[in-house]
DNA sequence: TATGTTCCTGAACACTGTGTTCGGAAACAA
DNA sequence: TTGTTTCCGAACACAGTGTTCAGGAACATA
């Protein structure tokens, strides 16, 4: 991709090293000279690729996201009861899979960025499964799922995927097919 | 209330400012400097009342709270669908009417801790019209209503409460009365 | 392998915001 | 009036930000 070798290396090594820090400490608190420590990179160098923290988020935001995505598609094929409600198990074991880092996003300590593109993507999925879908529709399942993903994680960490999904289903599909 | 009329003062001209400003350009670019100044209140004595903008936040939030509730709380009698939605028509009412301060509150510009405060009040709204409800659905409904009013002032401001309402409860009320 | 370009580094700098301290002036309750 | 409490503003130390720059290292290319 990269025409140098040095410019990659030293972006993944910010990246990861924001996502480790992340996992460890959340995003608001973290430094930029916290994060090029990490990287083992000097903190002049971080400003000479990114603008600020935000700007290393948005650009390891995406490949998270890609990766979400294609964790998601594998299991595309899955039965649901509503077409809509297609992606929430996949969704749910990556969820119980990766517990901190969804954690991060679903709670608030993701820098609210997160957060919102978090919402956005559910927003998308739940638009794929659902063409022609009523906006707000799909604005409140997004929003339910994400509410229900927080608290399992905060509140309820003992149930398993499995539970979740079949209550949230359970709770949603007369909502959907009427 | 407090014994000594500068106290209250102070305290009162604070939270004045913070809310004033908090509409004008969110929470966290605020500076502690910009609030004491829009108080007319020197910055040391910001300090002597509160440890940061995030205490003197919390002490306003319960205000702003008590004023939401109460609102909510007048029109209490009114029909609904299911009961634990009846809280939906007057709180959607008063997002009508005052669509700044609850854009501050929906979207992500609140701090995050008042974003957590307002789906814990929500929450509690649920579960008051609707003893013994199972908590997944309580947060899921809490989270419907959340994405949908963030959605409603975000991108479609033309519907009015009256719409919202009614496109809400009829998605929602098959899932609550199975 | 030699060459010219690009990147990394570390130190220095100016700047903004934070939270604390303190002595004198003003407002307060009694 | 008197003794207490609060307010003020200026000063201070500190942490984090974002920029600049000169020298050295890594790189692509031929």
């Amino acid at each position: 991709m990269s025409p140098d070798r040095r410019i990659r290396r030293t972006q993944q090594a910010l990246t990861g090293a924001l996502v480790e820090l992340m996992l460890e400490k959340g995003f608001d608190t973290l430094t930029v000279a916290e994060i090029a420590d990490r990287a083992d990179v000097g903190r002049s160098t971080f400003y000479a690729h990114y603008a600020d923290k935000e700007d290393l988020l948005q650009g390891s935001l995406s490949e998270l996201r890609d990766g979400l995505r294609a964790a998601i598609e594998d299991e595309a094929g899955a039965k649901a009861s509503h077409p809509a409600l297609r992606f929430c198990r996949p969704m749910a074991e990556h969820v119980g899979d990766n517990r901190r880092l969804h954690a991060l996003f679903a709670g608030g300590r993701g820098s609210g960025m997160v957060q919102e593109l978090m919402r956005e993507m559910w927003a998308d999925f739940i638009r794929e499964g659902w063409p022609g879908a009523d906006p707000l529709a799909v604005h409140a399942v997004a929003g339910a799922f994400e509410a229900t993903v927080t608290w399992w994680l905060g509140t309820a960490p003992e149930l398993s995927a499995e539970q979740v999904v079949l209550r949230f289903e359970a709770l949603m599909t007369p909502a959907l097919s009427r």
